[in-house]
DNA sequence: ATCTAGATGCGAACCGTTCGCAGGTACATC
DNA sequence: GATGTACCTGCGAACGGTTCGCATCTAGAT
């Protein structure tokens, strides 16, 4: 699934009535080009070496507002600040309790427990708005 | 799993050469009292009926050394607080993340997906440590 | 009874995030 | 192109949860 261009994304916007403006372009902008797990904080720095006037607080609603949209998601990975990233290349995380380290999964790995658990609990998994805790091999 | 006593876990403690301090001792009993999943401030709530002069960042602070002694378990149910609870009695915690309802789960549900992260990615889930989220039967 | 490492109480600091408000801007309308 | 208004922004202050520094105290070894 290729990633969406940042035009593809601000047509959609616009499509559903969004407003389109600078500081939204900027953070769409810095989100495509990333395209990792990156937190508001890394987002309004990117940002702001070409438009320093954009605050934090926009860049976290700017956030906001995507998310409602589908267009991100965030995701704690069980310290610090949430990492935000394009809804398009949904996955997993594995997080080292330890070292901290990032390992990215396929989305599909979690789907057998998703079933099990929604038969058995009616409940509806969504894997991909956590991160699976442990130890990495090096930490283990 | 009977839950432990007080004073099994205290004898565990001094055994290991951990101070028995009146802090501690509320702690503890508040954590077998309770049972369930409370946070920081609940326990220092219970704990200061009793001992007003308990401040909650000596609660914090003994969690935190219970934890690391294997007594007790925190877990981040992805909004507000961290719970504790026993490590005797770890479980899993499917959350809502409409109503914030906490369904609690028997240990065993995530073995497969653990077993399966362990030999594709040399990665050991700790499945204890982190909830899962989700929509429930009457939010979805 | 004495000593000392470790635990405590307290408040201030911290971090990530949200809020209130006054001013600014996108876009629908003419 | 000018105008109006709902929405968005910048800013700083506030928030909730947790951690820290420091002076004092105390559990338990001697």
């Amino acid at each position: 699934m290729a990633s969406e261009s940042a035009t593809t994304i601000i047509a959609t916007l616009r499509h559903q009535g969004v407003r389109i403006t600078s500081a939204r372009r900027a953070v769409i902008a810095a989100l495509v080009r990333t395209d990792g797990h990156v937190t508001a904080e890394d987002i309004a720095t990117v940002v702001q070496t070409q438009a320093p006037e954009i605050h934090l607080s926009t860049v976290y609603r700017t956030l906001e507002s995507l998310e409602e949209l589908g267009v991100v998601d965030h995701v704690h990975l069980g310290h610090g600040s949430a990492v935000y990233h394009l809804a398009a290349n949904r996955h997993q995380h594995l997080v080292c309790e330890n070292c901290k380290k990032v390992i990215h999964l396929p989305g599909g790995l979690v789907e057998e427990l998703a079933r099990d658990i929604d038969s058995r609990y009616h409940f509806t998994l969504r894997p991909h708005h956590f991160a699976l805790l442990g130890l990495c091999e090096d930490c283990r």
